[in-house]
DNA sequence: CAATTAACGGAACTGGAGTACCGTTATGGG
DNA sequence: CCCATAACGGTACTCCAGTTCCGTTAATTG
């Protein structure tokens, strides 16, 4: 007698089960950024990973459920910040990696897609913030040490600041034609440096 | 001999056609507020405007073309701005506004849903993006008024300053779970306005 | 106020997404 | 190394989104 809820891949999740998933995401992901996310469906992404059709139904079920693992993959994978010991130049490394990151067709397309497919699904949703979360835990620091050697006031959120300089980014990806340049990072950095230095991110007041 | 290029709805736009239009933009807005962008289809559109399949198909043909036509019909729907003499007063004016839309239920679902419809066709993105250049536009001569009283630099770019209101608050809603409250609003303006009063939003630099 | 025809809408059809069933494979524990 | 069974995968089926066809309604023009 088997407890009901277990759910398939959690008893058995090496070999076999491993390289499955790793083909399906693999395949999830191609999908996302050359069709992006209104024309996914479960039977094309099994036929692309060569993996059973049932498979794939029987493990994540829905769309939305197979973006939602693959940003617990996305979230696993962690790329180092790098410390330049002033706050505008960590701030602009990070604008600039996201930068990067967003216009890189493939990359830029594969965000858009993720962004889409958590508005449509609170699980989904939560492995969005999650995701998020963790990116802008890996950078808050740099902010924190800007509050130790006073360049910023006392009481500021990181994470906020942090979140400051991503913002701008992602909103003129979404909302504008326009094309993510250098000068649109370097911009969203030093207006968060300058409104985290006049104590515009304070903490509850 | 008609010519193939017109498209229906063209010709005879008054009447029925209008009021089958209205119906279906009305059932999409509820459709997608309820059930997100992820379960939409046509058929489920007919049925709830009480409007023949066939029409559907035949005037809009896709998801993501009837969502563009319906923020085409969004944008032209504008409400006015409200001045109140200082830039920080107008721009936590327009963070407020932001705000209580992006919070009510029923519209912050309905601006998500119209997001992800948009990173999905090329056709519907174009549509948002004039839905946003119609609504930054209608607030950008409050930054040109700060300039001209010498509050804010000369070559600031009075759109920009607009959009970093709005950035983080949308950044917020999308990649956390956190709430959009007042005090998100008046942070995103007052960081804005301190930002562009350091010249942070120079054109072209 | 006809006449023209754009646009709507019902009915019947089709292809493929999603489901059910069951045999096969190979993982992990003893 | 072997057994129990978790997990995979083929086949056959269902159901409905999307299409086609054609008759009906009503918006425009003179």
């Amino acid at each position: 007698m088997g407890v009901e809820g277990t759910e398939p891949g959690t008893v058995r999740p090496g070999g076999r089960t491993a390289r499955v998933r790793a083909a399906v995401l693999q395949a999830t992901g191609d999908t996302l950024t050359e069709q992006g996310f209104a024309h996914l469906d479960l039977a094309d992404i099994a036929r692309r990973a060569e993996v059973g059709k049932t498979t794939v139904y029987r493990r994540w079920g829905t769309v939305t459920s197979l973006v939602a693992d693959l940003l617990v993959d996305m979230a696993e994978q962690s790329l180092p910040r790098t410390e330049t010991g002033s706050l505008l130049g960590d701030l602009k490394a990070n604008a600039r990696l996201v930068q990067r990151t967003l216009a890189a067709p493939r990359q830029g397309a594969l965000f858009k897609a993720v962004i889409a497919a958590a508005t449509c699904e609170a699980k989904t949703a939560e492995a969005l913030h999650r995701f998020y979360d963790i990116r802008v835990k890996e950078w808050a620091p740099c902010v924190q040490q800007a509050i130790d050697r006073g360049e910023v006031p006392e009481g500021t959120d990181p994470h906020e600041v942090i979140r400051a300089v991503s913002a701008p980014l992602y909103y003129r990806l979404l909302t504008t034609g326009e094309s993510l340049d250098e000068a649109a990072a370097d911009r969203a950095a030093e207006a968060a440096a300058t409104a985290a230095r006049a104590g515009a991110y304070l903490r509850g007041v």
